[in-house]
Order: structure tokens, then sequence, then C-alpha cells
DNA sequence: TCTGGGGTCCTAGGACCC
DNA sequence: TCTGGGGTCCTAGGACCC
């Protein structure tokens, strides 16, 4: 089964703001940019995902459409209480992304497991008042599937039922299955192969001629053999922090910091998951929409001689790869740090010539300790700029009323 | 003026080994 | 004249996902 939220950003933003329901409301990425998720009223205005904002701004402007910038950390509370209420209906989740998750359901019978999700989704919607659909299927692809047809509007969607599948992956498009991107759809259709149903019934040995083994498994999935499992949680192999900046930076000072900051961001991502890492990837880049000629755009990669998750040392050596990339006389718009080869701190590889301190590690745990208890950035590295003038632009934020104490909503009574 | 920020997996080809 | 056969590891790039 694939539970996934409605418009997840747009439900959030609704939650502490009900007069945004049955109105037009969209949220922007990170630094206002584009236009990331969108109500179903602004979907049918036209407003396409991914817009640029500055292009839609005045059309906004016209037809009362609420803006939102991201909110991550209103965001990622109400995820975690939607997983957490998905655990209370089923056993085995797997958190696929912000907004969905798969879950695993063993001989049931289908209509009791029917009423059981229509009782779940209901639960969600009066506990949490976010909107989800439910799509089930023999498969992850077909529980895909159901989800996209169940958001058109039954809510709870089954692909089970041999016949009314057939019917759905006959109307179902090609370049809407999970894991058929436009590249592959594009080569799909000029083999002839428009839906969903013709790519199921296809030859498997000349999908694999043509194809990856990814397509294959594809194809499989859709026939109903699962190929893709119920997976527990994984830690992440790979861990990035960047952004763009507000207003175009030229000066090395303050890509520095920028750096830095990012770098203690990851840092602290990474402990979270407790693991340390083996390398850094540093990169600076000018706008690729911008004038052709003055272009840059470099990266440099470190191994650490010894794994390592300490941000004072992680910060000196992104700087000093950063003074290695940087060049005088271009107008940056992004910069950002990558830890690679990551493992957990359980298996910690010693280096004889590094003296083990145990202060740096008890000095990691008090910063996370108290910028866990007193909010982000209680306390910070001077390294990472106290104006940051280069920080990105978030005109239109809402309150964080689940995390923060001083933004909680206020209720007045008449 | 103005265009996001994360992630994963697969494959071909190069470099190296015996 | 004539130069094998079998491996591994690493990386860049391409594809996909949210």
């Amino acid at each position: 089964v694939l539970v996934d939220c409605n418009n997840f950003y747009v439900s959030c933003e609704r939650v502490f703001q009900p007069r945004l329901e049955n109105k037009p409301t969209v949220v922007l990425s990170n630094n206002d940019g584009c236009v990331i998720a969108r109500s179903a009223e602004a979907k049918k205005l036209g407003i396409p995902m991914g817009a640029p904002f500055f292009k839609w701004k005045a059309f906004c402007l016209e037809h009362d459409v609420h803006v939102f910038s991201s909110n991550y950390e209103l965001y990622g509370d109400l995820s975690a209480r939607v997983m957490e209420s998905l655990r209370q209906f089923c056993a085995n989740v797997e958190v696929y992304s912000i907004d969905e998750s798969f879950l695993w359901f063993e001989n049931w019978d289908m209509n009791d497991l029917i009423t059981h999700l229509w009782d779940m989704r209901n639960f969600i919607k009066k506990s949490l008042g976010i909107p989800v659909s439910v799509g089930i299927g023999p498969t992850k692809t077909l529980a895909k599937i159901a989800n996209q047809l169940a958001k058109q509007g039954s809510h709870v969607v089954n692909l089970n039922d041999p016949k009314s599948q057939e019917e759905s992956l006959a109307n179902f498009p090609v370049e809407k299955i999970w894991g058929i991107g436009h590249r592959l759809a594009a080569k799909l259709q000029a083999m002839g192969i428009h839906s969903a149903l013709q790519l199921r019934d296809a030859d498997l040995k000349r999908m694999r001629l043509h194809f990856t083994v990814t397509v294959e498994r594809t194809v499989r999935e859709l026939r109903g053999i699962s190929c893709i499992p119920i997976e527990a949680i994984q830690p992440r192999k790979q861990i990035i922090s960047s952004r763009s900046f507000g207003r175009t930076v030229t000066e090395l000072t303050d890509l520095e910091e920028a750096v830095s900051h990012y770098a203690a961001i990851a840092c602290e991502k990474l402990r979270k998951q407790h693991c340390v890492t083996s390398g850094i990837y540093v990169f600076i880049q000018t706008s690729a929409f911008k004038n052709v000629k003055q272009q840059y755009a470099n990266g440099m990669v470190f191994s650490f001689p010894f794994p390592t998750d300490d941000t004072s040392f992680i910060i000196t050596w992104a700087k000093k790869c950063l003074q290695h990339i940087y060049r005088k006389g271009y107008r940056y718009n992004k910069t950002g740090v990558m830890l690679m080869e990551l493992a957990p701190n359980t298996h910690h590889q010693y280096d004889m010539l590094q003296p083990k301190s145990s202060k740096r590690a008890a000095l990691m745990q008090v910063m996370d300790a108290i910028n866990h208890s007193f909010g982000r950035a209680t306390i910070y590295y001077c390294a990472e700029g106290v104006h940051r003038n280069w920080k990105l632009s978030c005109a239109h934020r809402s309150l964080c009323a689940t995390t923060q104490w001083n933004e909680l909503v206020k209720v007045t009574c008449f």
C-alpha cells in the first residue's frame, strides 16, 4: 500500500491557516525560486510544477493566489506525525519520502483491508488535518499507480483485481509510471509503447536489450511480480548541504562563511545518523541562467586521513578546498558541501599519528544537545558568519507552529 | 533583479592485477 | 608473420526519484 499526502506542503500550511481551504495556494522552493507545491485550485489556474516564481508573481497577485516560502521545519514535524500515525495502522512501514510511505499488509481479507485503510485515512485527516491518498497493489509500482488514480478523487484505489487492473493500465500513460522518466518515456514511445498495459506486455528480452535492468524490473512489477522489496530505513550514503545565495556573491570571505555554514549543517546531520565521513566535496558555481561568457563552476574532493565527524576539522578543510577552486571576478550564486564515504561511527578507524581526542567528541555532543534543546543555531562557529548577507531570501515564511515556543498559534475567544 | 535541494542506482570504460 | 584469458576496482555520466 502506498500512502501519499495530497499537495503536502500546501496541506501543512492549511493546518494552521484554515482560511486557505479551497483557495489557490502555492509553496515556493528555497530562495523563493520555483513553485514546488500547488493546491488543486492553483493547479486548475494552470500554474505548472517547478515554475520560476518571478515569472508568475504578477499572475499570482492577479488571481489572489496565496504564496508561501518553504517552511521545512513545519513540514518535517508534520511529516513525522503522519508517519507515526501510519505505524498505528501497520507494523511494516517504509518511509519513502517526506510525504509518502509504503505499508506492507500480508494475508488480509481485501474488504477488511479497505475498511482498515479508510479508517486510517479518516484518522489522519481528523487528528492532523492532512488529507492522504491510498493506493493498493501487489507490487510497489502498481501501488504507485493506484495511488495516482486515488488522487483523482476516490481517495482509496485497489489495483489487485486483475480485471480492473487491465483497464486502468490501458489508460495509464507510460511516462507517469514510477521509474520511467521523460528520457525513457520518449524512447519507449518511439518503440510504440504508450500505455502501462503495453509496457507490461512488452517482450522482456527486448526491453533488457534496449534498456537496463531497472526497466526490466518495472515490467515485471507491472506484471505483479514484486522486484522492489519493502525496506527498513537505511542510513544515508552521502550528505549534501547547499543553497543558492539571496544575491550574487563575489568575495572569498562571503563564500568562506557560506561553505563553513553548510559544512556545519552537514556535520550535524552526519552525527544525527551516527556516522563518520572520510571525505568532502566542495563546489561553487555561477548562475547558469546568466550571461554565458562569465560562467565558472568547479569542485574539489578532499580525502581525510581518517574518518571523522568533527565540525571544526571539516570546516577547516572545506575552506582550504574553497580557496583552491575560488577565482576572483565571477558572480557566484551557489555553493555547497558534500560528505562522502559515510560509515557507522562505531567502526571508527583510529590513526596512530592522530591523538584520540575525547574532548572534541564531547564538544560536539554538547553543541548538538544545546542546539536541540534551545533551538537551531543557538551556538555556532564564528566561521559561519554572523550577519550572513549572502543568506537566502524567504519573504513569505509561515510560523513554525509546532516546533518553536515563540511561534505558537494564538487562539482568541470572543 | 528573479530559475531548489536533496537523494539513489546502473553501466561503460579505463586502469590495474595475475 | 604470429601477442591470451580471466579477473577486480574505480569513476564519470546518465537515468531516475521526491
